[in-house]
Order: C-alpha cells, then structure tokens, then sequence
DNA sequence: GAATACCCCCAGTAATTCTATGCCTGTATA
DNA sequence: TATACAGGCATAGAATTACTGGGGGTATTC
C-alpha cells in the first residue's frame, strides 16, 4: 500500500529523490518502498542508473492504472472532506503569498463569508491538487490557472532610503535585499534597467522578513508588485526608479477539476476581484 | 489510507465485524479506524445502532467514489502482478475444494500447462477478487460463476460398512460424520430420502479430515458429488443408497472482471472441461 | 430471561515505516 | 587528472502506527 504510493511518486516524478519531497520522507524511504513492491510483486520496477532511475518495461505498463487509482482516491478523500464540512476551506500558497498577499485580505473575505471557515498552508512547491486535502492554492504559475496578476518585480525601500537614490548606479552604494528562491530578481530588474551596476546585500529564506526589513529602513528590496503594493499604497515603501521587470509568471489561483463547490466559487471570486488592491 | 479501507470496508458490507472478517483484523482495529477517520473528517460517517451501524448521510456520498477507488487500486495491483510474472496465477478455493477436488487434477494441468506456476490458498470464504491479488476462485455459488458441477450430497462409507446398511433407517446405528460448516447436510438428504430417522456422529472442522475418516471406516459421511466422485470411481468409497439431494448451489470458477489472459483462459478450460472426472 | 450479535473503550504489544548514516557509482567541473 | 556532486543502496535503531485482547453495554431473538 504504502509501497504503491511510493512507486507511484517516483514513477510519476521520475526519481526516488522527488518522490520523496512529494510524500515527505527521505529518499530512503521511497528507495526501500519500491525494493518491497518489487521483491513482492518478483519484477524490477525500475533500472537502476548511475544518474537516476528509469522505468522498466513493467513499470511503464501498470503507471497509468495506479496513477488512475490514486487520483480516483485522492478525489474520493477531497469528496469526503466536503461532505462532512461542507464550509471548510483550506487554501495552499507560498509563504510570502501567504503572508503578504492572502493575509491582508482575508479578514475582509471572512466578514463577507462569514459561514466558512478558511485555514491557511504555506507551502513551499504547490501542491498536488489531485492527492492533498487542499481545496485551493494561490502560487506563482505559468499563467495556466486562474490569474491574478502579472508578477513585476521593482526595487523598494523605505522613503528616508530614497532620497539617497538618484541614479540606478546608486544601488551599489546601499544594501540591496533579495529572497534566496528568487536570487535572480536583481540581475533581472538591472538588465530590464540596462544597468551595469553590480548590488549586494543580506539574502533572507522569507520574503516576508525581508519586506519587514526594508520597512526599517535596512537597505533597497527587489519588490513583486502583489506583495508590496500594500506598503506602496500606505507610504511605507516607495518606489525610487520608475523601471518595471516583468516576469513571465502570474499569481494565480488554483482549484481541483471539475465542480467548484459555491463556497469556493464564492472565495476565489472574491480574491480574483481584489486583484487591483 | 488505512482507516479509508476500514471505512469502505464496513460500509460495503454494512458492519465493523463483516469488514473485520475481510480486511483479517478484530472488529476493535476497524472500529478504531473509522474513529479516527471521523475525527479527521470531523463527521459522522455512520450512526451507532444497537444491532449495528447504518451509514450516515456523509456514509452514503462518499462510499460510491471510494469504493471505486479502491477497485481501480486492486485492478492496478492485478495488472502489476501480472505484468511482472505472468505465468504464474494464484488460486483460491474452499479447504475441502482445494484438497479433494483441485489438487487431484493439479499434476495433470501442470503437465499440460508447464509454463504456468500454479499457487493454491485454501480460504473459507470467497476472496473478494476486486481487492485480493487471486487470479481464479473455486468455490460453492448460487450459479453466477462459471459452473462446473451442481452440488449433490449423498451417503458415502468404506464397502466393509455398507454391508449394515440395508435401509436408510440402519443410520441411526452408524457413525454419521458431517462437516462443521455443512450442518444442515444430514437433515437435507434425510427429508429428501423421506427418513423420520436421528443420525448422529462426530463433527469435522475439515471436510477432506471426515473424507479420511470415512475412507478408514469409520462411518457413514454426507458425500458431496465433486469431492468424493474420486474415491467413488476407485471403489474406495461407495454409496448405499441410491437418492441423492440436489442441493441449490454450484461448484464454480470465479475470475476477475474483464479480460482473461491466456494462461487463465487455459487453466479455466482445463478446470471445467475435466469436470466429469 | 438467557443467549446472541453487535459495537465501545482502553492498555499493552506487535508490526510497520522512517531516519540517519556511511558507501558506491557515474557525471560534471576545475 | 583530480575533485566535487547528485542520486541510489544498505543497515540498524528509533518512532510511529496499527492490532490484539480484555471488559462492558445495549438492543433483538428464541
């Protein structure tokens, strides 16, 4: 059972390592998993390769049945959920979207909808819709759910900070922070800039933390639009060059196939429709 | 994962004990599952009666897509276990079945079929084929399946003891052994043989255990037609009287929805051509 | 009015699964 | 050519999870 699931993963995923993350275990775990199924079932599932795994013959053949099989299961689990509390919604997203984009607005979404009851997962990957008990995400994507808006990235600081800005190049001369998963917003934003400039400053694993920190003043930020627009609006983070990078990804809300219950229809609506505050 | 099965389980076949009985666990293990699923779900799924317990609403939604599921899980499984190894089939069959009337006809099927590794479980009650990784079952059925014998009890005992038995009612002053889960066999044929006569004699847990005894001389045995017609043709056994009881069932061969592989095709067609042996 | 057939609860035990570690192999980098 | 690195293997011990076995309760059945 616990076997299927990890062959499953790691057939889907193509690795033990993958396979892994997606089911939080170690790659151990997943290795010695697929080693039962395959003693048991008297077939190698897998071949062996010094830079991985690849399906064998075997393997191939019976993925889609069982990918089929888990999916049909996750569905019945997420039916399940929704049955016994019809006003329970759990939303996914990532922890700075979390954070600084879904917090702000939900106290507002839960006075509007007062009968549901809306938790909040920060995830780093997006989720299997398909398998986690999640009935909504809001992560960064390709533009292939529902968007919110375009991610533009811009350098922001506190405004005591922007006096000392008047060029591009005068970003050398301050700390400039930056979120280690999005190292290269900065190089990004200075080609768009088409500055030579080389910045350096503090790197931070929360994009949160590091928008506290550029409100104190502690050095210029590489801004996404959705997650400072806040503080633009309030003062509390200015905007010193009028260059905008535009990434190739939207923030965008996701949800199951097939039917969007109304509670969920009702929720997604409301954040989509807030996509100019 | 476990307490899904648990809950499909018991709500499939209607009680904590049934789906204890197929799952081989106590009724405590699967009561405790579907707590916990409960308690997870935050839901009823079942409504506690004092003789047993009906699905709740929730029960009732969600049982469809998990049954489901769960099939398409255990057909995944068959195609696994076939893909990796497909010559080797796994039968089931009642103890008495297995022992007196598929084990018998075994060397001769292997012979024919030589590629074929044939494996046998003896179980008391019919595996549910959608679940359990058996490819054929043998068992006693309402003629669903595909039959190979009606069953027919009849008196059966060694030739020395055939000579006390001149008319039905000499029973009385013999062994009659019977079968723990075939009670009802004795009564059956005396009311149709039209004998107001008492039997009695031990009680086996294992019919081929009575078979043996009365192959010994011990007394007279309730013969069923398919599991004694060996020791019939051999002169080892004969039988004194000439009524038989029909009874409403039918010795016959399960095998999985869908699809026949060739080697099940064969072995099915070897199983029931043969059955006038 | 016993016997039966269910289910509930709890504590201890048994089984499974996971982590942690060191090792190996082939690829990519310097 | 040397060296790091990514991915998988193997083992033992630890943690979690699931199961058993006991006692108890409540309705139906004969």
């Amino acid at each position: 059972m616990t076997a299927l699931r990890a062959f499953e993963a790691a057939a889907r995923l193509g690795g033990f390592a993958r396979a892994a993350d997606e089911l939080c275990v170690t790659p151990g775990a997943v290795a010695q998993q697929v080693k039962a199924l395959e003693e048991w079932c008297g077939a190698a599932l897998f071949e062996r390769r010094a830079q991985g795994v690849v399906l064998s013959w075997v393997g191939v053949r019976v993925l889609p049945g069982l990918t089929g099989a888990f999916d049909a299961l996750g569905a019945a689990v997420g039916e399940l959920r929704q049955a016994a509390l019809p006003g329970r919604l759990h939303v996914a997203a990532l922890p700075a979207v979390a954070q600084l984009w879904l917090s702000p607005r939900l106290p507002a979404i839960r006075a509007a909808l007062p009968d549901l009851e809306i938790s909040v997962s920060a995830l780093e990957q997006p989720p299997n819709m398909a398998r986690e008990p999640f009935d909504m995400t809001v992560f960064y994507g390709d533009g292939a759910g529902l968007g919110i808006a375009r991610d533009v990235i811009f350098p922001v600081c506190a405004p005591q900070l922007a006096g000392q800005l008047e060029t591009v190049e005068d970003l050398a001369a301050v700390p400039c922070l930056s979120d280690a998963v999005w190292a290269q917003d900065w190089p990004i934003w200075l080609a768009e800039a088409g500055a030579e400039v080389q910045v350096s400053g503090p790197v931070y694993s929360l994009y949160a933390l590091a928008v506290e920190e550029a409100l104190h003043g502690a050095g210029v930020l590489i801004g996404h639009g959705a997650l400072v627009s806040r503080h633009l609006d309030s003062g509390a983070l200015v905007a010193p060059f009028g260059t905008r990078a535009e990434l190739p990804r939207w923030l965008e809300i996701g949800v199951r196939d097939g039917a969007l219950s109304p509670p969920l229809r009702a929720l997604s609506r409301l954040l989509a429709g807030k996509s100019s505050l």
